[in-house]
DNA sequence: GAGTTTGAAACT
DNA sequence: CAGTTTCAAACTC
């Protein structure tokens, strides 16, 4: 420090320093500028003194993002100091890492946070809860986490130099700012819910105070950052990431098993499942509808209720996990989660749940492709088998998560959009397709179309039809009688006509799928006629549709999704913008969690893929139907996913 | 529950 | 990219 400065001194000094300082000009500058000369001098031994934090701090960025990208794959430690210096610093750090690192980024935020400080703590809550839920690695991720605070530490320099002008590089900054950061992180942790409440009780949190611990406590400071894999919590977050985090995100809570096979078993519960799935994928709904019936068959309300809580819980948590972390995984996940997957679910879940009892969570029941194929229902939603699967040489549980995840990504690498929701609302088709999107009532479209050759896209053979949505050019089937659209631009034909035809083609049969699909075009007709309404009014119906019958996917995502939330996923694996823009038709207010998920799907595809980025369209739309509360969140999103894109 | 049909996914 | 095979869900009986 002391070098450079007397370097930088003594050659400025004698050089410019003495002939500018005398000249009239320079006085009238000194008085004009508020920077004294002194502060020239200083300045530059801060900027050298910059210089040389700032390369730390720059290294220190990327550990943080390496951090979230280990996090999300693997969950690694954070390699965090001390917890409470990095709480302190968070903000401040998060400030200045954004700022160095992605301005637009570091904008966002600091203008969600600026702007709302009021809405801050739920800002942060959802962050805990994430964190909490999904991964403690995850809270590092966070801007607010504590990886910047260690190398703002360090390198408060840097940010002295900003400062220079106002304040210095002095020590008391970092007072306030802690000061500051506590009293964010005490806002977060206050929020802390439930299941993070569990996960700390479990975890048996260290002595220091939970809300501004528990973020960096967890990875860092009083578990080694190994120690996260070895811990139960570590393990956790892990199964969090990509795929599990459906199934473990519940898990959480009551479980601290990080045992794959325990959350595998754990998402046999209906519980568990119910809410893992929901986070992620849609299918969440069915499970909550299920568990709706069977808990509380009687009060659709309260059944929604309860999967909205569920949701707020899972779905920020999965919001932020994937945002965050799982960009990638996006599994544009899957996100999914998925759209798709939910319209796939629901009606599998429905036989089953009709069959079988009470698996809330998907079933599969492959025989040669050990689950690890897009073949597999499950795999593809982006969620492990569990128990209720008839699988035979599954792969797809947490004890093979490297091998999920490697096979993730292979397929991932071959078609960037195999876990992405292959519905997509119709603005992102208009954008690629063109006026199709317009045309079907559904005002969505399966992302490739379906190749329908005997199915006449009557069946749910066919992936639109099962999706709920009209073919559309895309589409290469043959004979098309969707009812939800027709291939040749036809909108949506009446179901009669639909079932006088296929009465007349082969009458028996059609009967019962005629009704099933006239249930689902009906169920589809009154969400879409319902969307403008209350969200709650369309998800309770749906709510009770579902339970007389399996609610079509499509349906489950119009009207659960949006007021739910949905996008999932995704999850992301990377759900597409049709969840999203539903959802945010469908509702205001929980529109956020529904973002969350779309958060991820898009991500998914965004990172992955790279080729269509959902986000954009998210905050796009988002923002222009959302009210202000919600934005902030939403904002939020995207910004997360910037920070840790980077793989 | 077993068998068939179907179309997506995977492979060549 | 097209054709073929594999696969598991959807469907039928």
């Amino acid at each position: 420090m002391d070098t450079p400065q007397k370097s930088i001194t003594q050659i400025e000094t004698p050089v410019s320093k003495s002939r500018f300082e005398d000249s009239p000009v320079f006085n009238y500058i000194n008085s004009l500028s508020p920077i004294r000369p002194v502060k020239s001098i200083p300045n530059p031994h801060q900027f050298s003194t910059l210089n040389f934090t700032s390369p730390p701090s720059v290294f220190t960025s990327p550990h943080l993002t390496s951090s979230h990208k280990e996090s999300r794959f693997f969950k690694t430690h954070h390699p965090s100091p001390d917890p409470t210096i990095l709480v302190q610093e968070s903000p401040d750090d998060s400030k200045s890492n954004e700022e160095s690192a992605a301005e637009a980024d570091a904008t966002t935020e600091f203008n969600i946070d600026a702007s709302t400080e009021m809405e801050q703590p739920q800002i942060v809550k959802y962050d805990v809860k994430e964190t909490n839920l999904d991964e403690t690695t995850d809270l590092s991720l966070v801007p607010y986490a504590s990886p910047p605070r260690e190398d703002n530490g360090e390198d408060a320099p840097g940010m002295e130099m900003h400062d220079n002008v106002q304040g210095k590089n002095e020590t008391p900054d970092w007072d306030r700012l802690i000061a500051d950061s506590s009293e964010f992180l005490i806002f977060s942790s206050p929020n802390d819910s439930e299941a993070f409440r569990c996960l700390m009780m479990q975890r048996a949190s260290p002595s220091q105070a939970p809300s501004v611990m528990m973020p960096t406590m967890q990875p860092g400071s009083i578990n080694e950052p190994e120690s996260s894999n070895a811990s139960p919590y570590g393990a956790v977050s892990v199964l969090h990431r990509g795929i599990r985090r459906r199934c473990l995100d519940f898990e959480m809570p009551g479980n601290k098993q990080t045992s794959s096979e325990n959350n595998t078993a754990a998402c046999g519960s209906s519980s568990r499942c119910v809410v893992p799935s929901i986070g992620l994928h849609l299918n969440a709904l069915l499970m909550s509808t299920k568990d709706c019936k069977t808990n509380n068959t009687t009060h659709d309300y309260s059944c929604s209720e309860k999967y909205q809580v569920g949701l707020q819980g899972s779905s920020s948590t999965l919001q932020e996990t994937l945002d965050q972390t799982e960009t990638e995984t996006r599994e544009d996940v899957t996100v999914e989660p998925t759209l798709e997957e939910l319209h796939l679910s629901s009606p599998k879940k429905k036989r089953q749940l009709e069959a079988g009892e009470g698996e809330s969570c998907k079933r599969c029941n492959c025989k040669k492709s050990k689950c690890l194929k897009l073949y597999c229902e499950c795999f593809a939603a982006g969620v492990y088998c569990i128990e209720p699967c008839s699988c035979i040489d599954c792969f797809n549980k947490p004890i093979h998560e490297d091998t999920v995840l490697a096979t993730r990504k292979q397929i991932e690498s071959r078609n960037p959009l195999a876990f992405a929701p292959k519905v997509i609302k119709s603005s992102d088709l208009v954008l690629e397709t063109g006026d199709d999107a317009s045309k079907t009532p559904a005002s969505a479209r399966h992302k490739r179309g379906c190749n329908c050759k005997k199915s006449n896209c009557l069946k749910k053979y066919c992936e639109c039809f099962q999706g709920g949505v009209g073919c559309s050019i895309n589409c290469r089937c043959e004979g098309c009688k969707n009812a939800f659209g027709r291939k040749d631009g036809s909108a949506i034909v009446d179901m009669e006509a639909e079932q006088e035809e296929e009465n007349e083609t082969s009458g028996k049969n059609r009967r019962a799928k005629n009704q099933e699909n006239t249930e689902v075009y009906l169920m589809r007709k009154e969400e879409s006629s319902a969307l403008p309404a209350t969200p709650m009014s369309v998800y309770r119906q749906q709510l009770v549709q579902l339970k007389n019958m399996m609610p079509p996917p499509q349906s489950v995502l119009g009207g659960g999704s949006s007021s739910s939330g949905m996008f999932n996923s995704q999850y992301t694996r990377k759900p597409e913008m049709k969840s999203l823009e539903t959802v945010a038709e469908d509702g205001a207010e929980e529109m956020p969690e529904i973002l969350s998920h779309s958060s991820i799907d898009n991500i998914n595809a965004v990172s992955p893929n790279g080729k269509r980025v959902s986000p954009p369209h998210m905050d796009s739309s988002s923002s222009g139907r959302r009210s202000g509360g919600r934005k902030l969140i939403l904002q939020s999103i995207p910004t997360f996913p910037s920070l840790t894109p980077q793989h």
